[in-house]
DNA sequence: TCATTACATGTTATAACATAACACACTAAC
DNA sequence: GTTAGTGTGTTATGTTATAACATGTAATGA
């Protein structure tokens, strides 16, 4: 096999993310996704997941609000944060819980337990699934425990920042 | 070698836990640390560990507070909050990210990156060190990026609490 | 046809969690 | 005895999240 992937060498996670492609994957699969389950992909749905897919990052529910408020929607809390449970629950969004945030997933076809990488200073952040996390659950010890959900996350630091670190 | 531990058929995480001698090394082990890195272990900083040791279960920055006021210390939350950031950054207390709250370390001696197992029907929180998660983490794709902290939780639910599960 | 149900959104109010900024006391160092 | 460092106290405010209730709309099926 050995088949070179395309981008071998820039398989650093920070990199490598064809938003452009990554953008209309995304809607494209999320309407499958709705028809498929027979669920109501709304406008006001609709427009969270773009408002979060748009520049990829992670958004406080707040920012997300506000951006709907100048989309013409509602912008009282409520509604931002009961979309955002929904579209969780779907494997659409994820929630970064070091940054109190809200990110689109990467990858919402694979069924997985994501790791988050976090930079504490650029504050990029980089979804990586499962299989490619080197997490291994569970383990004999936790045998017993039924994982339903994960929240996994690195902070720390990447190479283009440390490089550029000046202490 | 082969030596037989100690509770090896009761390993399940959420039992073993000798919380007798626990809360009594663990008060050792802070005023020993304390010490040894000359800082001051002030009554309220002592009181905190106490509280968050006692049970041994998360608690949220507001109900320490609220232990702390019935101790005769002052209540309003920045007390709460700079004391947990101090154990925290000690690495004698952790925040478990998906509660909100915070618990007293199992083992301050491990230098680690713990997960935290969290059972939602019994709401017990384990906390298994970094040999024993079955993480193994960095790994080739993000060789880049150096870690200097993790958030790990593991939600689900406790063979006890499934072996009861209703529906 | 007209209740019943399910679901999506809207609104108000409030709860829960966290920090900024400043004040004061104590100690150690110079 | 002034200065700097540290620890605690206080007030006010900021940020994140939810409870409770109201409205609208569409499908179901007596
Ligand atoms: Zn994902
Ligand atoms: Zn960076
Ligand atoms: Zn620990
Ligand atoms: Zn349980």
């Amino acid at each position: 096999m050995k088949k070179k992937k395309k981008n071998e060498n820039s398989s650093k996670i920070f990199l490598g993310h064809d938003h452009g492609a990554c953008f209309g994957d995304a809607i494209t699969q999320i309407e499958d996704y709705f028809i498929q389950k027979k669920l109501q992909l709304t406008p006001l749905r609709r427009k969270v997941f773009e408002i979060l897919i748009e520049d990829h990052k992670p958004l406080g529910a707040y920012e997300v609000l506000e951006k709907l408020g100048k989309a013409g929607f509602s912008s009282s809390p409520p509604i931002a944060y009961r979309v955002l449970d929904f579209l969780i629950e779907h494997g659409f969004v994820h929630k970064v819980q070091g940054l109190n945030a809200f990110i689109a997933c990467s990858n919402p076809k694979h069924s997985h337990f994501p790791t988050f990488v976090i930079c504490r200073k650029c504050e990029k952040v980089a979804e990586v699934s499962e299989e490619k996390s080197g997490l291994n659950l569970p383990n004999p010890e936790i045998t017993n425990f039924k994982i339903e959900k994960t929240t996994i996350e690195l902070t720390g630091i990447c190479s283009t920042c440390e490089n550029a670190e000046i202490r």
